[in-house]
DNA sequence: TGAAATTAGTTGCAAATGATACTATTCTGC
DNA sequence: GCAGAATAGTATCATTTGCAACTAATTTCA
């Protein structure tokens, strides 16, 4: 993928020209779509499970019984998508809802036995995935990449942009 | 953020466990998402762009006009995507599409003066939030993690997966 | 205390998205 | 030069998504 030297037609490559090719947002949307897409086709196409779902499941079967709210935070994910991936695994009695000893607006989200059985299932075949996605790379590289995705990250906390 | 050392109520981090923050798919995706939403923000709120639309215009203005299945190949997007946003930039007159020489299927779509006007004032905007996003990177992370999200597309194309 | 603000979670609606099918044109190979 | 396969681009329809509004419970603080 020749991504140095200019492609026929088109202009050179002055200093500080926008190329979308080396853009890093669009090569960060590139390579993260292709890679969940991969996967979420192997979750649907085995378990029914939409990327969502898996999410959930996956947090939850770190051990803790979680909130909604808790699922959003160790998920990134938006209040609403929770609530309806929550829903229909609820209606999957995939996960089950109890009362809140605390807060009677929030109930806590736990693995059902089934849940578990799917997460056992499941989990061993997300870390084959990114296995095989990581075939090539060394214990070093890996690390790398994982830092400095920790430290774009942290400079998108670090807000400053507009 | 500690990604390192268990959270309180987690089970412990055992090898080849998942923990869904650590989980490069997931990473990607967040990351991805996050920095993604930020620039379309500020492309919507100014000048009305999809992050589709915008991409369109990006590769238009990298020069050489285009068919739509060029511009398709040049920003990983769908085709129904890509017609989609080429309509919308037409009835904004900020492309024109005229026909294509060789294949009577086909139109080439080029940046019209508005077009390049949009383009001269948000390339430098997006290559600014670029910077500001790579603020504190040296150089050499810069290049570093160019490659490796090269490495890891080269091993999303070798495929081998499933 | 108790009114106002905040938060947990759900619902409804409008817009975005994606698969499929369709038209028109071009290519292939005989 | 022609039948069949492939390709460019569009339209259709069902699903997904995301925002804003909403209910119910909790917190804040005067």
């Amino acid at each position: 993928m020749a991504r140095d030297g200019a492609r026929p037609g088109s202009r050179p490559a002055a200093a500080g020209r926008l190329r979308l090719a080396d853009y890093l947002p669009y090569r960060l949307s590139v390579a993260s779509n292709r890679a969940s897409g991969l996967i979420a086709r192997a979750y649907q196409a085995r378990f029914g499970l939409s990327i969502q779902e898996w999410r959930v499941i996956a947090v939850l079967g770190e051990g803790a019984p979680r909130t909604a709210q808790g699922v959003c935070e160790a998920t990134a994910m938006d209040k609403v998508t929770v609530s309806r991936a929550i829903r229909a695994l609820d209606a999957r009695e995939l996960v089950r809802r109890s009362a809140n000893e605390h807060d009677r607006r929030a109930s806590d989200v736990t693995l059902t036995p089934e849940g578990e059985a799917i997460y056992a299932e499941v989990a061993p075949l997300a870390l084959r995935y990114e296995a095989a996605l990581l075939e090539g790379f060394s214990p070093d590289e890996r690390a790398r990449l994982m830092a400095l995705l920790s430290k774009l990250e942290a400079r998108l906390d670090a807000g400053g942009f507009g």
